[in-house]
DNA sequence: GCTATAAACTACTAATCCAGTAGGATATAT
DNA sequence: ATATATCCTACTGGATTAGTAGTTTATAGC
């Protein structure tokens, strides 16, 4: 349960690395090279190549073709939120559609849905996972305070 | 993300209905059908079957085969908690391994697990599921009182 | 002991998802 | 023109999911 795909992983470093390099004070950014991301953070090229085109997509990156190109961040780390790039990848953030706001849809085999076990402890586990993956930026996680992780 | 699976939604739905015929006072239990549990939960009959059985295996359930035979609770229903129920079916609930107690496995592309960010925002997830699960009892849920369910 | 009943077990399957890869097209700077 | 770097489509092998089929074993009542 609650499983995070590599991609949305690979996707969440790529946007780490991508904060880290983000200049605050100038509108004009530098482009971060694919091949440099994918060296320095070990995703397959590749699949990050694919990442990537998805983010941009998703207006989270914008990108430069040909020499001194690459990609950079389309707004400030304290503006991106984890709950968004997550739900890019994998779609939303529910453990059974019957709890989706956006994309809700009913089980086949549920009599009562107001009255659904189930779905009632099902909805407290979304609403706590949202609650931080809808509240936490990328420069939260940067800044964070609590680290090293100590488990 | 954070996705239940059929399997687990229906392994619960059959624990909620054998806890409304769980008899608190009596140490024999009187056995539950599965082609009962099937039709009142709408639950494929063969499909719960193999449910069943991983739940006796569990030790969760006991059974007798034959005429009066069937299943029950093999406990009180305010001694089986969610996060056991989710485990025998999905693994371990976290949304990646490196945030793992007992099933513990490092990323492969991670070079500092100490003091990697989405360790650490995943850690905090996994904590709040728990939070939740392992201290949600099947009679927690049937003695509800913030029910029906508003979202 | 025979018969009906009901769980126990093994093995299979079709569909979907995941984690990539391959190969070429397109845009840009010099 | 050329080198550079992103953009895009399609594909693949493996794993997981949601079941189903068919047979075997245990039990209760006569």
């Amino acid at each position: 349960m609650t499983s995070l795909t590599q991609k949305s992983k690979y996707a969440l470093k790529a946007l780490f690395y991508l904060s880290r390099h983000y200049q605050p004070d100038q509108g004009v950014q530098t482009p971060v090279l694919i091949a440099e991301l994918a060296e320095a953070e070990h995703i397959p090229r590749k699949f990050l190549e694919v990442i990537l085109l998805e983010l941009k997509h998703a207006t989270l990156l914008q990108s430069r073709k040909g020499k001194g190109g690459g990609y950079w961040l389309s707004k400030k780390p304290q503006d991106i939120y984890l709950g968004h790039v997550i739900r890019i990848f994998e779609g939303p953030i529910a453990p059974i559609a019957c709890v989706s706001k956006r994309h809700f849809e009913a089980c086949q085999d549920c009599d009562d849905i107001d009255y659904c076990q189930v779905r009632y402890v099902m909805l407290k586990v979304k609403l706590a996972v949202l609650d931080i993956l809808d509240k936490t930026s990328l420069a939260d996680v940067l800044n964070a305070d609590d680290l090293p992780i100590m488990l």
